[in-house]
DNA sequence: TCAGAGCGGGGAAACGCTTTCCAGAATCTG
DNA sequence: CAGATTCTGGAAAGCGTTTCCCCGCTCTGA
């Protein structure tokens, strides 16, 4: 503890300073700080001295202190649009591994889709004064991180973003993903495929809806309106969705999700008006989560890898803020989808007997599906 | 900005300081900041001068500096031990929303079960000089953390955790929500009831066990050693814990497990054993994640709820920050776990027709799951 | 032998804020 | 109206770092 002589009541607890360090090892702060930060210009012997004392005293540098001198708290924010949505916390965790590889801290924060939690979220981490923030919230807000745009911060966005020099934007194949989907489905024999969107505020779900459209029409296959219904990338959202699909006349073979949650929203429904999958109906979702795997049966699914979106992200993030970094003029950075087969995807009914289908489509997952 | 005489190359931005405010409403940065204190000796209408400039320059106090002289950095720590696991983002979402009402910021962090990652998490959250950790790995890691305890930090933990002044302890009551499941099933008819527990390591797996175990023997039900078999609290351990289980010589009726990734687990071994859940055998999982009443069939389960437990931490925290907190000599808090019938229970096999089974289930399910 | 170069280390300023101290003004009391 | 009391705002001292500048030492070459 730094002083003997008074115990300041008002303070918390007194932290060991660099100056107890300096007291201890007989130096002066500013050497106790060349050492910490490995300037070269300090003596070995002295250094050891330094190092000795500060593992006696258990000293940590005070990161409040440095940010303050610095002005770089090595701080990053990651604002989400739903934490509880599996697919962030998959994402988030693969930032912050990499985030704290390269020293530096995540704020984290999810909008939950609200303008105002969005607007206190940027408050909050301006004031905690990050070097960065990556908005990987997929086409909202865009508007709502003014602040941010005015103040010149190093941005990183999903899909789309303003043009700006401080700017960069991680664009994302959904195309070739969906028409992997798409074509997939077609050479099973799917005809009557649906398409269950996000929600359409969200440019990323527009962007996996225009997609679809394009996919189905690259293959002549048509898609009718009745087809093409409104999700909200949740298993609710899925359930109702999947609902108005099977209140249809006739029910299509096939639907395409825009995410896993929706899927899985879907399985459920189909599980609940007694349709099997993927004898009755295939269903495909988009992201990949972890979950996929495990559904029942496994979900056939574009992968969008969490791990290529944290790594552009960081790696976004520090091409703006660190000086001279090797891609600091880079603006855009591509990342890609591709499906994953697995067993919610199999011959339309009636085209073929129950078991060559099983067969099929288990061949079809032991051989696509592996990485 | 500041200053406009000299822009300094060496860092980022130049924010805007409370010399910027005090510059524009003419006063002295004593007056700024005790406006912005809401310290009432402050003139009314000087403060509202005050309040003009902050708004006019777009003055955000920083919070670094802040935290520097006050000594508390309005941070909490919140170490869970997956993030990836559904579980932990409600929790950590709750969390959250909590201490943001309070005017805390969080920093997460997953530990993933290595003692080397908790470490590092420790030594971070102490140079960001958190005000508070909240440690939710369920009763794991409590010696890691003898960093913080020697430094008297404000700590909580759930379960159990060293008896020292600045410790408090979060309580969950395991045994009545697993006493209720147990009974529910043996209401329905099961004698052979399993169990998938946790990993063994974990103080509060092995708390869920002996509670099973308790509450089996209070009905007199025997539960062999063959029933109850460890998973680690993963969809995968909880797979390869049930076909230990499907591997036996008779199935047991029922499976109750030690939380619902198990529970999500053990219904994908069953599906791919083609074994029907309720029909085949019945079961229930542990903790109540949204997920939960997605599952094909909606799992019954035992709620521990992420709010009570949120909120119960963030108030103890702030019972060992703030002087004077009402509950401040409190160190126990208590954490209430209860039953929520679903579909994957029923009737055992052959006790009933199924039809009878499913009406009955599906009544049983509508009556007792209602909040 | 000594001037100049080179280099390691110490003193002190600065970062943005809060807090304390103090002086001056305004109000009140006898 | 003098003296006491209250109130307000300004100046200055930190908080724990980093960094600039300068001092004193040693080394080299004339």
């Amino acid at each position: 503890m730094s002083d003997s002589k008074s115990q300041p009541q008002n303070r918390r607890r007194a932290a060991v300073s660099i100056r107890d360090v300096a007291r201890r090892a007989r130096v002066s702060i500013a050497t106790v700080s060349r050492t910490v930060n490995r300037i070269s210009s300090v003596d070995p012997e002295l250094a050891k001295r330094v190092w000795k004392a500060i593992d006696e005293v258990g000293y940590l540098p005070n990161t409040q202190a440095r940010a303050l001198v610095s002005g770089r708290s090595h701080m990053l924010g990651l604002i989400v649009s739903e934490i509880t949505n599996p697919f962030f916390p998959e994402l988030v965790q693969e930032f912050e591994n990499l985030a704290v590889a390269e020293g530096y801290e995540v704020l984290v924060g999810s909008t939950n889709y609200s303008p105002a939690r969005t607007e206190t979220l940027i408050r909050r981490m301006l004031q905690r004064n990050v070097d960065g923030v990556a908005v990987m919230t997929f086409g909202i807000e865009e508007d709502l991180v003014q602040k941010l745009v005015e103040r010149e911060f190093p941005l990183v966005f999903v899909d789309a973003g303003p043009r700006l020099p401080n700017i960069r934007v991680l664009k994302v194949d959904y195309g070739e993903g969906i028409r992997q989907a798409v074509q997939h489905l077609a050479a099973l024999g799917h005809r009557a495929i649906a398409f269950i969107s996000g929600p359409l505020l969200l440019r990323s779900a527009v962007a996996r809806r225009d997609a679809f459209v394009k996919s189905m029409a690259e293959l002549g296959i048509a898609a009718p309106a009745k087809h093409i219904v409104e999700g909200d990338h949740t298993m609710e959202g899925g359930i109702a969705a999947m609902e108005r699909l099977t209140a249809l006349a006739e029910l299509p073979t096939a639907v395409l999700c825009s995410n896993d949650m929706t899927a899985i929203g879907a399985l459920h429904a189909l599980y609940k008006t007694t349709h099997t999958v993927p004898q009755d109906i295939s269903v495909v979702g988009f992201d990949d989560i972890h979950l996929a795997q495990f559904m029942l049966p496994p979900l056939t699914t574009v992968q969008m890898s969490c791990k290529d979106l944290a790594t552009a992200a960081v790696e976004a993030l520090r091409a703006g803020i660190e000086r001279d970094h090797p891609k600091a003029a880079q603006t855009e950075w591509p990342i890609s989808t591709r499906l994953v087969v697995r067993q919610s995807t199999a011959f339309p009914r009636g085209s073929l007997p129950a078991q060559v289908v099983n067969a099929a489509a288990a061949k079809a997952a032991g051989k696509q599906s592996r990485k």
